[in-house]
DNA sequence: AATGAATGAGTCTTCATTCAT
DNA sequence: TATGAATGAAGACTCATTCAT
């Protein structure tokens, strides 16, 4: 009982300082507006967390967590190297670019105690090893080394999660279907599969 | 008269606050720590700036019109679309890519003030401009309409600032050389052409 | 559970502000003479006031609201409207030109935040519903109409309160006592009546 | 030539200080609004006036010696003490009155550099003058000793001028006219006379 | 004399964090 | 544990006045 009700504590900061981080900015973003915002009372924040940091490294920590554990998930499901690949396209990357917030947060002012690099290299990793276990009759993509397959992947993911990102933020006239189109169809292309 | 505005003062706060904030970021730096590092008195910031947010916007502006005019007179130098895009990847990106503090401010913290739309906007344009001379034999990027296309150059090119971003301060295992190599590759492939 | 609102902090605020906002005036007092005068730190000051101007604001409403009801308990006292005249020159008037730190606030510098428009208005009307219960055989200030009569107590009120200021300020050679006692004879003497 | 050019900008200094004075304040007012109000450069703004407060002592005391002395000039015009009185209600005083500015910042934030009371004394003077030579059949005014003649002159004057003051700022439901019109009455019922 | 850039002490206010209760 | 008042260093910015030119 007494843990639920702290967890349901913790939740709500979590939760609402996301939502103002995403807006407003981690520096913009002041301790009273998180109390404002949850209704809580200053102290509540430090006994739930350190300091303002933790909270930002915590949002972030924990929704990339949920992220990567569903896409592994998803991905032992399938055994086939060209259905994993699908379920990347499919299921998690459109997931990952709906949760806008994050991504904002991942992207912005707190980046230093984002780690961003660490979700960067995770991801990467994730994802090379499922492309050595596809042999394209084209060349392409695998005429490149594991190094500038590296390179290509994380220009990719960075890309992508910045042009979401600016996206719905300024009119640049493309939208996250957009995005997640280009993506497909050069992954398609340079894989020289369907999916 | 009297004392004229001093362009070496303007200057100064410019280069140091470039330098500041691409360092400790925008709201991690004081106007204290520019007057620190240019050794100008607090008043003198304020004749040059109206405040703190005009500087970020002054570097960031000057520094992309910068970019941008010497990458017009190089294109205007060679009529070739193929040479253009050579231009392009040759000089104009790697110039880009060395500004490394123009590039952090570019992407973060103050990007409010910094309207990266604006410049991925224009960027893309005159891309766009470049390709649609070009004819390549291949179909793959021509397969593309037009806002694909536009949606892929954003990708590519926030990417290739983030991935560059990031390089820099992790240890990714990736150099700014792996991701111009990728971009050119790219390209080269896209378009059918060598460069 | 957490240490409650300090009542006595928040006059001792309101009473230093008082007398250093009537010695130096408004724009001429910081916010570092009154911690410096209260002994309280900087933040504390803001725990109890929005700002600056909510000060005054308070100090003069609280003074004026002060004042007010004393006399409206007084005036409930007596019926008779001739013994309400005495009571309003008798007790208030000369309680309220006591406060000379009131009225220097009141009239000076902060006069934007301090509304005295809005004091003169109440005391008006309060002694106007006095007045018109008195029928002098005389005629004199009687023959004014309720418009004209508005516009000497407006300057009667004014002007006897600017008189205690600068008479406490300059040698003018005059004395509070001068003033309420001339007050007294003009109020008799328009009234025909002897208080 | 080099004399009538320096003062038309002294003139032009006094002339928009006063307004703005009048208008903002005198802690409202910054030597950068005078400047950007007169269109002159700083430097001259200390090349007529030592510094901020003398140019509000200089607005006020030669506004005051000017409204004096066209005083004095009418009262030697006319001998009948009655026609002094007169000219005093019918010429002076509406003209000061009318100078709204010049009451304003006499009366307000600035009264440190003001001297009220100068003026406050120099006027009650001048009118006990005139008035010792009135004798009226009633009683009233003159049963008034001289000191009490003194208090009740400076009540008025201050009286009257904050009246304007007051009236013109915020809405109290009375005029100038009412102002004067008071006063005129007060003046023949005091004096027994009919101006 | 005229100019306006230079100056830096001083202004109000904020805010993350602590800690008495 | 819960609370929210207390804290005070730090923040951005202002401005009367000076003085180099």
């Amino acid at each position: 009982m007494a843990r639920s009700k702290d967890e349901s504590k913790r939740s709500a900061i979590l939760q609402s300082s996301k939502k103002l981080f995403a807006q407003k900015g981690f520096f913009n973003t002041s301790i009273a507006d998180i109390t404002s915002a949850t209704g809580l009372p200053t102290g509540s924040i430090y006994t739930y967390f350190t300091n303002k940091e933790e909270i930002v490294r915590v949002i972030v920590d924990e929704g990339w967590s949920d992220m990567r554990e569903r896409l592994e998930v998803s991905l032992r499901a399938v055994q086939n190297p060209k259905e994993q690949l699908r379920v990347l396209i499919d299921d998690f990357i459109p997931e990952l670019l709906k949760d806008f917030e994050l991504i904002n947060i991942l992207l912005s002012e707190a980046i230093d105690y984002t780690k961003i690099e660490e979700k960067v290299e995770q991801l990467t990793e994730m994802i090379l090893a499922i492309l050595k276990d596809i042999s394209p009759e084209k060349k392409t993509f695998h005429a490149l080394d594991k190094r500038a397959m590296k390179t290509g992947l994380i220009v990719y993911f960075l890309g992508v999660l910045n042009a979401v990102k600016i996206s719905r933020e300024a009119s640049l006239g493309i939208s996250v279907d957009d995005i997640t189109g280009f993506l497909r169809q050069s992954i398609e292309n340079a894989m020289d599969v369907e999916l």
